[in-house]
DNA sequence: ATTCATAATTATTGATGCAAAATATTGTAC
DNA sequence: GTACAATATTTTGCATCAATAATTATGAAT
């Protein structure tokens, strides 16, 4: 008699699992505040649920870094500093330049097309005038996406996928900069050309580059 | 009445963590063998626990990538192929290297003095004629461990941390090189030359090296 | 009035029980 | 003898229940 959608999907989850992705929507959607303590009573109730599939959801999300557990005081949003977000996007920029540097090196002309396709719709999507932003986003996520799939290495994949949701934690992208879809665009472009001349060195430099571009100059550099 | 060594230890950790560290050890001394599926029931007999702490320690696990889980077919020990172990230490080469370059831009005299330190007990360690190798692997990896520890990265140290946890689920280190004492050592010298130098990018590639070095020559290469 | 101690409430943690699902086994039919 | 079907057993997964630990509130003593 459980609450959730019944989705009888074809790739029949686990409910701990469903679980998980419901308190991790609501984690993104800052209806669970960082730093606040995840009430399992509450949730279990609200989703008519036991509290056992709700208690192995959170372990899943403390591996992940979403959650935080302390010993005898449950479950608590993850709470991420300036500093932490920085150490992250640091280790997605070194994990994506190496990905782009490994498809550089093996990739097959049919994956480059890929890429290039991809390439080819992000640049309309960007086109100015058009204010179809959230397709731009789209195409960007899909283009890195693509990368690492070329890359062909499931372990990476793992991680950027977890530092990535660690990165939805934060609210202010007070660090980020917005609105550069021009910039971006070039940046790509060099990151294809890069990839096109199969030159794996140039390729992490252009991604390098391109994750520090997206960071704001920086302010409050610590000495 | 917990059959566990009843350890009241100062850093009380949940039942869970101690269970979790229990099959660890019983993965990695081969007890339980990749592939082989884990009997809740017998394991949770054997512990004298219920099965409830040990379901979340097979998600902890599970999360680490040392244990596999299948819908309505429990857990199993992963199995990792030839390419898993290269590609983890591909990452491990890459985040490493990219720790030490780190360290090699921000380190203070003081954290340089405690590596080189390091240096110096690894070299006395690696003397031709001492035959303690168990000393010197114990010392490498603190070198490692100190250098990691230098970048100030906590979700870079989890990431290695789980990815060194993987590689010891392989048994036939057939894709290392063994018995390289002296190789390591003038390697490390580079290492530290590149850190005193206070040259990130040199370090790195130092430490590129290295790891480069401690794979064997390319047998099996894809195409 | 403030502080310390004790009691009560609340929440986490671990155990047990039950139902559903998957696999293995056995029997029958062709 | 083989193949298919039905039954039985095993095992996962979820729910409920009990106990332990921690925090808060209350009361007494200085």
């Amino acid at each position: 008699m459980s609450a959730l959608s019944a989705v009888p999907s074809l790739a029949p989850r686990a409910l701990y699992e469903e679980v998980a992705e419901l308190i991790r929507q609501r984690i993104f959607s800052r209806e669970l505040e960082p730093g606040s303590w995840i009430d399992e009573l509450q949730i279990a109730k609200a989703y008519g649920i036991s509290r056992t599939p709700l208690r192995e959801a959170l372990k899943v999300l403390a591996a992940e870094g979403l959650v935080t557990m302390k010993v005898r005081r449950g479950a608590y949003v993850t709470e991420v500093s300036e500093k932490d977000l920085r150490d992250v996007y640091h280790l997605l920029s070194l994990l994506e330049s190496d990905a782009a540097a490994v498809v550089a090196a093996t990739a097959s002309p049919a994956d480059l097309k890929k890429l290039q396709s991809l390439h080819a719709e992000l640049e309309a999507a960007g086109k100015p005038g058009k204010e179809k932003h959230d397709k731009f986003f789209e195409v960007n996520e899909a283009f890195h996406m693509c990368l690492l799939e070329l890359s062909q290495n499931k372990w990476r994949d793992q991680m950027v996928a977890d530092l990535r949701k660690v990165m939805k934690l934060n609210r202010h992208n007070s660090l980020f900069k917005t609105g550069r879809i021009t910039e971006s665009l070039a940046e790509h472009q060099a990151i294809m050309a890069a990839l096109n001349a199969k030159d794996p060195a140039a390729t992490a430099a252009r991604m390098r580059e391109h994750f520090a571009n997206g960071l704001m100059a920086a302010s409050a550099t610590p000495a």
